[in-house]
DNA sequence: CACCACCCTATCCATTTGGATAAGGATAAT
DNA sequence: ATTATCCTTATCCAAATGGATAGGGTGGTG
């Protein structure tokens, strides 16, 4: 019987998958409300078959927290789950070290093959993560207002309308455009909105 | 207690939704695995409070199976449950009269709601079916120089660089550019390209 | 304090884009 | 044979965008 250990801040989340695994009757299932629970269960518990730590949990951070959970899980695969999936995020934390990435919106059936997976010592990430080679390197650091001036792009609204919204000047969204075109590599606005939607940045 | 009959010929799926929804404590819950067995099951049991009908399951259709559906639930609202979340069939079972429309990735808490609310008598529909106005009515059809001209765009390529890689004039480009937003109903280029994307034209 | 990151503004110029209008040619369907 | 659709090119003009350069202002940190 493979023993799983759930960690996830949310009750009925957690609750809900811990209640489908244990009910295909091959699965023990243990819960955590916080990443330091978790860790005191994997101590206390010896060794675990797969350990699913939500990304957004209280204590939770990426790499530190997934990193110290494989240094005490005892080679025990660990895999993140989320309900923001970020492809950016899949990408870091597999290249840090994790299983999986599992994002929460999974259908009941996929979640079960890719649990199966996972305690055969495989890697899981959605197909839809996979055809993303570029973005993990160059993961940029755009202002607040480089994010407003971004998200006014995406919309297909020009510089001026931009300039009315945020109560600036033209010139000044022309600025932000540029130095966010610079961060993204991006050729231009359009390439600019494409690439933030693809990472989103939204 | 409400009563909530779930159809849905994928065991897995229903057995989960149904476990969960009993596990609330408030619902009693019935299953059938294909059309014909939901509606013997009405029929048999007289009045349900919700009837959850899987999109593609044996014997099921839109719209007949849904009226069908409908005609013999004596006013109980129903609606449709899919894996392969669609606007438009979204938007054809809401006007067909289903009550919701609930994609199987749905995590459990909104799940939750959105049972509630229906058997209160409420419409639901998920929000990112909501906001798109012109995606169901005005399914776009582009030619295939315009996709051609869009798969440009949204590389962030200026007009004269798609003109030499399809081997025209650049004026053809901007004549590609200009029709194609207006059948996105784009504002300009970088509107054309999110919404490409959104739609995934591309 | 000096430094740094961020935000705002300005001017000037080249290029790109958006839009209107007109029109020839190819192909497929009625 | 006529229509319809699509692709193509052209000219002309207004507007938006991209880029360079040069400032001033704020707030926080070492």
């Amino acid at each position: 019987m493979a023993r799983i250990l759930i960690a996830d801040d949310h009750d009925l989340v957690r609750e809900t998958l811990a209640a489908f695994m244990r009910d295909m009757g091959q699965f023990t299932v243990d819960q955590a409300a916080a990443l330091p629970e978790a860790v005191k269960l994997i101590e206390e518990n010896a060794a675990y078959d797969l350990i699913l730590l939500d990304y957004t949990m209280p204590g939770m951070t990426l790499p530190d927290g997934l990193t110290q959970t494989m240094g005490i899980g005892k080679g025990a695969p660990v895999a993140i789950i989320s309900g923001t999936a970020s492809p950016s995020v899949a990408k870091g934390a597999l290249s840090a070290g994790a299983a999986g990435f599992l994002p929460k919106t999974m259908n009941p059936e996929t979640l079960l093959s890719a649990i199966k997976h996972l305690l055969q010592g495989g890697i899981y990430t959605p197909q839809t993560f996979l055809d993303t080679p570029s973005k993990t390197e160059a993961r940029v650091h755009l202002t607040p207002r480089e994010l407003d001036v971004l998200r006014g792009i995406c919309e297909g609204k020009a510089n001026k309308e931009i300039a009315r919204d945020l109560d600036v000047q033209e010139v000044t969204v022309k600025l932000h455009v540029k130095t966010l075109s610079r961060k993204l590599q991006a050729r231009n606005r359009t390439h600019a909105a494409m690439i933030g939607r693809d990472q989103n940045l939204i």
